[in-house]
DNA sequence: GAATATGATATATTTTAACATATCAGAACA
DNA sequence: TGTTCTGATATGTTAAAATATATCATATTC
């Protein structure tokens, strides 16, 4: 795919799976077949303009043009309005819950390895904290959607960080750069979730924030 | 053109005049021939999405999906974060204000056929305010970029006018309803104006408004 | 008045989105 | 285990975006 318009289609696919629809229901609800959405959430196509309308309206998105200078602020609004994602089935939730299990378990030993990382401290520290809220009753499906970006170039790098330890070498810089970027990554993520959670009423609501199930009157 | 496309080209489109560029510059800027920036402009085309982008950055603006429900914040915020659109041309505010005029001497005559009719009196109030707000120093041509998809449809409404007096007739009822959308339309160009205006020192500024020139360090 | 700039239009060619239709492999469900 | 659902892929066809190049009519500038 265009590296210009990734950022856009998996806006697109985060929002569709984020309702709970397949790509045949999002087919259903516009003109455009299953295949194509497929093709285009998978970037195999350069989507027209009009077809991009089209599918996010089915999705009760509309397409913005935003100063660059805005953007933040922009993304501050936009996060505010957004749903809880729907937890579509509970097998996505236990998927979910295994995977990222798996993965702090992994951030241990490889801890266990190299103790004196401290890449690797911050990385387990996001992952914990991610459990806690986990366990605050947080749905771990939108997790799951947030944090699946993070899981693959996080398991390369604990696969060469094993690596590493069964040569007794030191890490590769590369390996230590790209570490720092997926711990960056996954406090985004938790910062992300701990401010989004909906069930604090003690916090107060941002003053544009919208009522409940506005504009939700159709098929 | 779609109709669906048109508001998204229509800003494209606002955002390169308010910069000051021609189309020529634009594609110099992009690899977008300046043939096709017309056609897309002009509505002859369903752009692709990435030819989209790549124009919308060489214009400082990213595309974004919004939710339904937070399109009038971030418009809001939108609006706080634009800039005053550059006059680049003496002779671009010339002509507007040529226009302007003629276009209020128009209902001012259209007034003196049917003195009895209130939405005439408001289409002529609100180029009055208009008018004042432009000898107050506010820019000509932000005016003229704005209230031009107003003109067609009110010449439009005063031919029939002029018509409709000329047979001694009442005026047809279709010919009202658009004339209400009219001065509807130039009610909310004024407010807007009015509420954008820079040269009011004593307004607090939005929380939310971002520094001058801020990423702005580019080609 | 001449030169320059601008948006629009035309022609021809290449590339590809959009679509219909079918089917696959894997996951989920009963 | 069988059925259903899902995202992905394949084939073939049509229509149109994208591009290069040229040129036009009009407006602006000097």
């Amino acid at each position: 795919m265009s590296y210009v318009t990734e950022d856009i289609i998996r806006e697109l696919k985060q929002a569709r799976e984020a309702k709970g629809l397949s790509q045949r229901a999002l087919s259903q609800r516009t003109h455009v077949p299953q295949s194509h959405i497929s093709k285009i959430e998978s970037g195999g196509t350069d989507i027209r303009l009009s077809s991009l309308i089209e599918l996010a309206r089915a999705l009760d998105l509309e397409l913005k043009l935003v100063p660059r200078k805005a953007l933040p602020a922009v993304e501050t609004v936009v996060r505010s309005a957004a749903p809880t994602p729907v937890a579509t089935r509970p097998a996505d939730t236990a998927k979910a819950v295994r995977e990222f299990e798996k993965t702090l378990e992994a951030v241990k030993e490889a801890r266990a390895l190299f103790p004196d990382q401290a890449t690797l401290k911050q990385v387990q520290d996001s992952l914990q904290s991610l459990k806690s809220l986990q366990s605050a009753g947080r749905d771990f499906t939108a997790l799951f959607a947030e944090a699946r970006k993070a899981y693959e170039p996080l398991q390369k790098q604990l696969a060469q960080i094993r690596e590493a330890a069964e040569t007794v070498k030191a890490l590769p810089p590369e390996t230590l750069r790209s570490l720092h970027q997926v711990a960056e990554s996954f406090r985004q993520i938790r910062n992300q979730i701990a401010h989004g959670l909906p069930t604090a009423p003690s916090l107060p609501r941002p003053a544009y924030q919208l009522g409940e199930d506005e504009g939700d009157a159709h098929g």
